[in-house]
DNA sequence: TCGAATGTTGCGAA
DNA sequence: TTTCGCAACATTCG
């Protein structure tokens, strides 16, 4: 479900709720959340440790330990909750495969109803680094290198964007959007896309990020953060899951078609390789 | 019953 | 070496 926005989210909803807390103890409900390793290894490398700092890369959530990070993904249907941990409610909530005791006496809990969704714990982040391309939101991705790394890569420039090791934190939902605002056509080879376009699409990545994280991102099906909050992004998706409707620019109805093994929104009109 | 769904990984083949 | 398609993971929904 999350990509960079929702996650980013996620974090300024945890981030002052768990920062300078303690990890007094630590349960899988799913044996499988904390794989590869073993619930008892991470409980073990996990619990006595403070939070020092809440942040994001990618679509990874990383709790900054006193010594060493938990790597949170949420794939398609993680949640997080903060909850005080007499309550209830912490206990009835369903799909629920991983609890956090915290030193205030509250839980974080892990609810993935398709559980895929990991915790890991990682001495330092250099594992993480390898696999992931840069942050777009940084001021370290700038056009000139997006256009650079563009060269020689002959793969469609969709399934390119959506490959995390090529940049960080684009999903399907993101991807149809900054394409869409760009004028591309997710089936263009990367290689073929000039200075003038690589550099709007860049500005189109930046762009469509930094307004559904104003939103607080995008619930298309089951997106939540905090108290059951949704993202409010959704009435601005331009093409994304509208087949049929009209295109804001030019009024052609708006395609779907199936690229990389994905479902792909697009205008067929506005949209050019 | 089948297919699709916001994501990732690993494998074999071109 | 790069790219592509497909299966797998687990579940819900139309």
């Amino acid at each position: 479900m999350p990509e960079l926005p929702e996650v980013e989210t996620v974090v300024r909803y945890l981030r002052p709720q768990l920062v300078e807390r303690a990890i007094v103890g630590f349960t899988a409900h799913w044996p499988r959340v904390t794989a590869p390793a073993m619930p008892e290894d991470f409980a073990r490398q996990v619990t006595g440790r403070t939070i020092h700092a809440v942040r994001r890369r990618g679509k990874y959530i990383l709790l900054e330990l006193n010594r060493g990070y938990i790597h949170l993904h949420l794939r398609m249907t993680g949640r997080l909750l903060v909850l005080p941990s007499g309550d209830p409610e912490a206990s009835s909530q369903p799909h629920v495969t991983a609890e956090f005791d915290l030193s205030d006496s509250r839980r974080l809990v892990f609810r993935d109803m398709r559980k895929f969704g990991r915790v890991g714990y990682l001495e330092d982040l250099a594992p993480l680094e390898t696999r992931l391309g840069p942050e777009p939101l940084s001021s370290r991705f700038t056009t000139r290198l997006f256009h650079r790394l563009l060269r020689g890569r002959r793969r469609r420039i969709k399934p390119l964007l959506l490959d995390q090791s090529f940049i960080a934190g684009l999903g399907n939902i993101y991807v149809d959007e900054a394409l869409f605002l760009a004028r591309i056509h997710p089936e263009t080879p990367g290689s073929r896309l000039s200075f003038a376009r690589a550099r709007a699409l860049h500005r189109a990545i930046q762009d469509i990020l930094s307004e559904s994280i104003r939103h607080d991102g995008t619930t298309i099906i089951n997106f939540q953060y905090g108290e059951g909050s949704t993202g409010r992004f959704r009435e601005k998706l331009r093409v994304f899951r509208r087949a049929e409707q009209p295109c804001p620019v030019c009024g052609t109805p708006l395609a779907k078609i199936r690229v990389a093994q994905r479902g792909t929104y697009l205008c067929p009109a506005c949209q050019v390789p």
